[in-house]
DNA sequence: GCCATGTTTGACAAAATTGTTAAACAAAGG
DNA sequence: CCTTTGTTTAACAATTTTGTCAAACATGGC
């Protein structure tokens, strides 16, 4: 077949994600993934010449799209708790597609390589953090809020929202009977959350 | 030298902590562990027979060294908000000392035999989390923490806690200017938690 | 019918890593 | 002094994985 072109390549992109950020097979070989796939490795390295190539355009494709989503909706007309309320649904929906993303991350705390790629220096994503920040500060004016740096609020959101989902195991082990106690507490989550940073 | 016995021994896994949980190279081969400890490779075998062995020793104990700490400070006459104060300054002295420990064990997360090993059916442990619960819904009662269920509450604070360590790159990259502010927001995590988890 | 592109097959070199083994060496302790 | 234990050296087999290549095959579009 000669008309597969970007089909193909994209066919094996989103194996890629599959099997790297839903499966969380990290260590996956080529071969593996080329299996996945249902093509044969050397038409990976046809397209993408390397395995850390392919994983690296997966990733940013990946963190462009997630990141396009959550600024929709820190954009809306809505009260900040309702926005914030959307954020979390956004972060726990992207969550519940590609469990082991955070976790990938994680695990690549040392390649600086990668880092440098995921940067923004968009003058719009600063944009849109300092407007974060003005509102929440209204809100912290308000009282519905409890005092604080907003960068300490945005970590605490982001921390409550991502930590229990990569930790997973640990949690589970450590603080749970069984997974049918996680997967409870899990749905309670967002309540849980937005009664943590609201008063 | 014959009288170095368990001093070696430990020197070897001291060495490996170190190069795993400190300097954050997961993928540190026998050699680097080897050279690093200033010993030759096949010691390693002579003493932990393989890598994967040695790993999950200095995991265990670690852990167990960990979980004893927290413990002792759960355990004080202190006021519940002076406690959490203090498990804060336990956590972040652990992440200070290891800086790569949980994100190493997040992107174990497919190990199940680790967190098999992990485990804790301790009913001591059940205990002290079922005490640390009780006094939690005292605090919920008096109206000085929002209320939701305790495991919510626990999952919070140790997400507020870890979160910024294990994510660091991703946070520095995404949100701040500069390693230096990066630091100084850590340096005043602590009260942005409590403030956060108490009102 | 032919060409370009996509795709498979099979094979290969090169590198990295692990675990093992045999032999020698060092030194402490009896 | 001799034995035991710890330690190094060197070499090796086995495995895994990656990236590359050449050749053949398929097929859609011209």
């Amino acid at each position: 077949m000669a008309g597969k072109d970007k089909g193909t390549e994209n066919h094996i992109k989103e194996t890629a994600k599959a099997v790297f950020f839903k499966e969380g097979r990290f260590n996956a070989t080529t071969q593996e993934i080329a299996d996945a796939a249902g093509v044969n490795r050397t038409l990976l390295h046809y397209y993408f010449r390397s395995r850390e190539i392919l994983l690296e355009k997966v990733l940013l494709e990946g963190q462009e799209v997630f990141r396009k989503k959550m600024n929709e909706h820190a954009l809306t007309g809505l009260s900040f708790k309702e926005k914030i309320s959307q954020l979390i649904d956004v972060w726990m929906d992207r969550v519940k597609e590609f469990p082991y993303l955070d976790s990938y991350l994680a695990s690549q705390i040392h390649n600086t390589n990668l880092w440098e790629n995921l940067k923004m220096n968009d003058k719009e994503q600063r944009k849109n953090i300092a407007d974060f920040f003005a509102e929440l500060q209204e809100e912290m004016a308000a009282g519905r809020v409890a005092k604080m740096e907003p960068m300490q609020f945005l970590l605490n959101f982001i921390s409550m929202v991502s930590y229990p989902v990569i930790m997973r195991p640990l949690m589970e082990n450590s603080f749970f009977n069984s997974k049918k106690a996680y997967v409870q507490a899990m749905s309670e989550r967002k309540e849980a959350i937005l009664s943590t940073l609201f008063r």
